[in-house]
This record gives C-alpha cells, structure tokens and sequence, in this order.
DNA sequence: TTGTACGCGTTATCAA
DNA sequence: TTGATAACGCGTACAA
C-alpha cells in the first residue's frame, strides 16, 4: 500500500532540489539543467517508476492532456474507425481521449460537454454537429468530425458528399436509370443535407426531371428510419440513391416488402462504405468515405488548434470514392 | 477571457467561508451544514454557474471519477456495443470513460495502463485479458470483460461459452452431422479455450468422434485468420463450429474457394451474434451474446469494487442463446 | 545552473 | 454549525 513515488522523492534520491527535479523532467526546460544533473534525475524517476501527478500538473498548469470525444451512438458502424483514427493521433501527441455517447440528444450533449469541461479537458472533437449550432460561447478549442455546422467558424473534418453522390447518380444515369429517387438523411446535419442538394444538382447536370415523389426523408441514420422512409417512396423507381448504408439496407427491407428484387428491380446506392457493407446481400454498392484518416485529421486539428487557439478555422473535405458492388444494375430495357 | 469562478467566489457570494461552501456543496457533508445556509450557498453557487475544479479535487481526495477502459481494437465489431453499456452505467454513477486500443500488444497496453493511472483513473475495465495474465501489481480496481484469466483473483464478467457450444454442437448432431471441425479462436484468450474445450465436451457428449485433422486454430479473432486456418481442415467435414463470427466469415471464404457450398455442403455457426451477422450472406447461425449488457455490468462491478476494494472477486457469467439462421442445414442423406 | 517561495482550487482536520 | 489552516504535487517567477 506504499503511494506512489512524488517528484520529491526523485530530488532526493538525485540529492537535487524538487525544482530542479520538475525542470530536469520536462522536456521543454530540461536545456535550463546541466546535462549531469538532468540524467542523474531521469535515472532517479526510472528507477523508482516515477510518473507525474496529472492532476497536480493540471492545477498548475491549466491543461490536462485530455481531450473529449462526443458521438452520437457508438453502435453506429460508421463510428468506430473514426473514433479509433481519433484515439491514435491522439495518443501521438501523449493525449488521451474520454469518450462520450449522445443518441443524438441535444440535452445530453449539454450535460457531457459540462462534465468533461469540468474535468478540464484541453479540447473536444464532436461528431454530433448540426447545421445550424451556434458557435459555442466558451473558447474551448473545438473540431467537427463527419458532420459541421453551415456557418464557418468551427474547424472541421468531413468528406467530399457532393463528389460522391455526383459519382453516383453519374453511373446510374450511364446505367440507363432515369427514375432516380433519393431517401434522404436528415436535413438539420450537413451530411443528409448535402447529400441531398447533391442529388439534386447531379439530376439536373444529367437532364433528368426529378419527381416529387421520387424523394422522402429518413428520420435518421438508422436501418429502421431508412425502411420507413423508403415505404413512402411511390411513382415506380428503378434506383435509389440512399442517404446512407444504413438507409440502403431499410431499402432493402423495404423492397423486399414490396417483391421487388435488388438490383434486378431497382438499383440501391448507399453512402460511406461501412464495415461489411460488402458482406450485405446483395453487396452495397456506396461510396467510400476515409473513416479512418477523418478521425486521424480532426485529432491533428484539434491538436493544432490547442496549440494556437487564434489560427484559422481549416474545413478539411477528404475525398471519397465510388465502391461498386452487385445492388446495382443495368436498366431493364423497355419492352 | 474572464476565469470560471472557484469555490472561494460563491463562498463570498454566499457570505460564508469557503470550507462551508464545500460541505454545502458536496452531498455527503451537506448534513453538516444549516439547512438555511446550505440552501444560500446552492444558489450562489448556480447564480455563478460554478463548476468544481476536478484537477483540485482530485488533488486532494486522490479520486478522480474517471475509469480506464481498454481494449484490442475498437474496430473489431464485437466491443462497440459493449464499450456503450460501460459507458452508460458509469455515466449513471457520475463517472467517465478514457478510451484506449492495443491492437493486443501487451507492451502498448502497459504504456496505456500507465498512462491511465497517471491520470487518476480511479479504476480499469480490461477487454484484453488473457488467460494467464498476472495479479496487477498495484491495487487499481479492475474488471475483466468478455475475456478473464485463469486464476480467479480478479472480477470478470463473460458470458456462457460453454453452453452456448453444447448447443450449437447439439443442434448439428440433431441435424445428422458427425464430421463436425472447429476452428477455435487463439488458445491464450479464455473466450477461445474455454469455446474448444467444451467442443470437445459436446462432440464426446454426443458420442462424436474428433479427428485431429478437423480441429485448426486461428491465429487471432479476424476474418483473414479464420480464413487461413479454415484453409487447414481436411476430412471432409460437414459442419464448422467456428470460433466466432468473424472466424466464421473465413471460413465463408475458404469454403468459396473450395467450391463448397454453405449450408449445402458444409454448415457454419459462429460466436457473437455480432450487428450484421444477419445479413451476411448466408445468414449466419451463431450464439447471441448480450454485448451491452457485458458492458452495463462490468461498469457496476467496478463501481462496486471501487466502493469496496475488499469485496470478494466476483465472476459474472452471463447466458447466451443460439440463434439459428440460413447457414446450417440438415446434412445430405448418404446415397 | 540551482534553490527558495508561492499558488493553483479543493477538502480534511482541528479549533472555536 | 462554522471558520481557520494546512496539505495534496507540481511548475515557475525570482533570487542566489
């Protein structure tokens, strides 16, 4: 039950004092001790398994090393890679990170945002961006991930979902598809709301009218939405563009429900190529979204962005890449 | 750029010394104080927005409120789900969660471990146990998830796979196959021995015979393992109990190369029930376990063990439940 | 180059 | 019931 070794007891076992100690310790002051005397203390520290007080440290110096990682649901597979992209750039930069889960509840994005500042995390990276969210009022250094906010003060990471939602409507039309739908995202979150705008554009570049009817809006990412959604899809399409993976497979379902076979009826495209999106029956055409290296960015943001609080606000958009798999065919040709 | 105010303002505030303030302010002394001026010094307090120092705080009760939550790879399907429900019951009990991944390197999860406790964790959740892991040495409280060691020493919550391979074994006999292999999960982790040990309980259970030649072993949980070591079997076998699922996803692929078909000519079951297993192609027959609620309740043995470091080491052993899909069938009747 | 002195914000202990 | 005081471990002006 002995306690841990203090900074204390390294200066006296290098017969130093703890000062001296503290500045021999610390990379960055260590030029200020002779080199004699910065060994035989970090020999000291080793031996007796030394490791600073972070809370001590965080007293003192006002930051902790830690930065605080806000997601809607873990469970969402588009998540994990990122928050792992995330872990490991941190963790290069000897920062931890402390993870938090909302399900998408404002409410409870308060509360955790409060309980980890209070724990005085250095800096958050949020992937539970809405469009129109307010910059926050404290300065803590902040960085969107997979989703931002409309207006431009916030630094962020997302991907390319005009390019890839261009690529996709682009190969169908070359398909022969022309009853192209669109089961949106939800439109408060820039991802369903420029996939959207995207769709549209992208008919309009290929000549192709877009009915009404040919578009609904998902309540969510989620499988069970995105089935709801795609119930209320009428005027006999032949592909759907799908707001997301998740939303591809409720089309799935949906199809399914109805008798209409994927892709010999009807085309489904997802969007992010998450995990086993391959694996799906039948395998997920979608568009490729770097999961990883967006959580990799948004922690080097952040990082950056704690070490200089004034610099810009970057909006870092990686790109994607069109993945095309067996729900996609040609058009049936008109007999 | 004006500073969060600290318990000395709302100790001024309220018109009391700051010591006061502090009992009024922590629950557990808040009896020590006059209702009338504990009720003075709450409002200070919210009319100030305070929010307590937790570096300080930690300072000083050498508690932190926090717990180290580590595991082999976020990516690995299994651990979302799980992570969440650690997250969830510590979040109840005021508590967070630093995340971190080890990609089963025992050398980065000591750097993490380390690196944990020097920030104040109060406590670690381990999904990386192996089977002969040591007693940590310090007293940190700790939980083993999903994996546990072989001596009882420490808490651990895991869920049945010793039933769960009687029944899956159970049901392959009841659909007249004898030649059933196993490609068993790395023997180091208990999740793989404890499955190949009761395989070949349920196979002698059943008055099955086990060729040496129909039992291989993977080198580690992942798809291209299982593959690899699916690619070893010979015999010709008509059932694969698969160390779990995405073992089994291996074994999907080594039998395409093969040209066999799944279930026509070789059944599959895995381990996990892992988000999608259903939507693989086939279906994937495997045992559901109760991810989240692992997850829920290694958080509240920890809790329970932080409150009373002396407690007995629980072993939680949760029940698991076949789910049977389009992967197994009954065999061919010999002609 | 090294030592001294102090304060970060909180809570435990002791005295009133 | 409340106030005064000290201490948690560290880093940093300042002095030597």
């Amino acid at each position: 039950m002995e306690k841990p070794p203090t900074i204390k007891d390294v200066a006296n076992l290098a017969r130093v004092h703890a000062a001296t100690a503290s500045r021999a310790l610390n990379p960055s002051t260590r030029a200020k001790v002779s080199t004699r005397t910065a060994n035989r203390v970090l020999e000291a520290a080793k031996s007796l398994g030394y490791a600073p007080n972070s809370a001590a440290r965080s007293l003192r110096t006002k930051t902790s090393s830690v930065a605080g990682v806000i997601i809607p649901d873990l469970r969402n597979p588009v998540f994990p890679p990122i928050v792992r992209g995330i872990e490991d750039a941190l963790r290069e930069a000897g920062y931890m990170a402390l993870m938090g889960n909302t399900d998408g509840d404002e409410e409870r994005e308060r509360e955790l945002l409060l309980a980890m500042r209070g724990r005085q995390t250095d800096g958050f990276i949020l992937a539970t961006g809405r469009r129109n969210d307010p910059q926050p009022e404290d300065r803590v250094p902040t960085v969107l991930v997979n989703r931002r906010t409309d207006s431009s003060e916030i630094p962020s990471v997302t991907n390319d979902n005009n390019a890839g939602v261009h690529a996709t409507v682009q190969m169908l039309a070359e398909l022969g598809h022309e009853r192209i739908a669109h089961v949106a995202g939800p439109q408060a979150l820039s991802t369903g709301w420029e996939r959207y705008r995207a769709y549209l554009d992208a008919m309009a570049a290929h000549g192709l009218a877009v009915d009404p009817e040919w578009v609904t809006y998902s309540e969510a990412f989620t499988e069970e939405a995105g089935y709801e959604a795609a119930k209320r899809l009428q005027g006999g399409v032949t592909a759907i563009v799908a707001g997301n993976d998740l939303i591809a497979l409720g089309c799935y379902s949906a199809l399914e429900e109805r008798g209409l076979e994927c892709p010999t009826d009807v085309s489904v495209v997802g969007f992010n190529d998450m995990p086993f999106a391959n694996r799906q029956r039948p395998a997920l055409t979608t568009v490729r979204i770097p999961h990883y290296e967006m959580g990799l960015e948004a922690a080097r943001l952040l990082l950056e962005r704690i070490a200089d609080p004034t610099a810009p606000a970057k909006r870092v958009i990686l790109p994607v890449e069109l993945i095309r798999r067996a729900s996609v065919a040609a058009i049936k040709s008109v007999h």
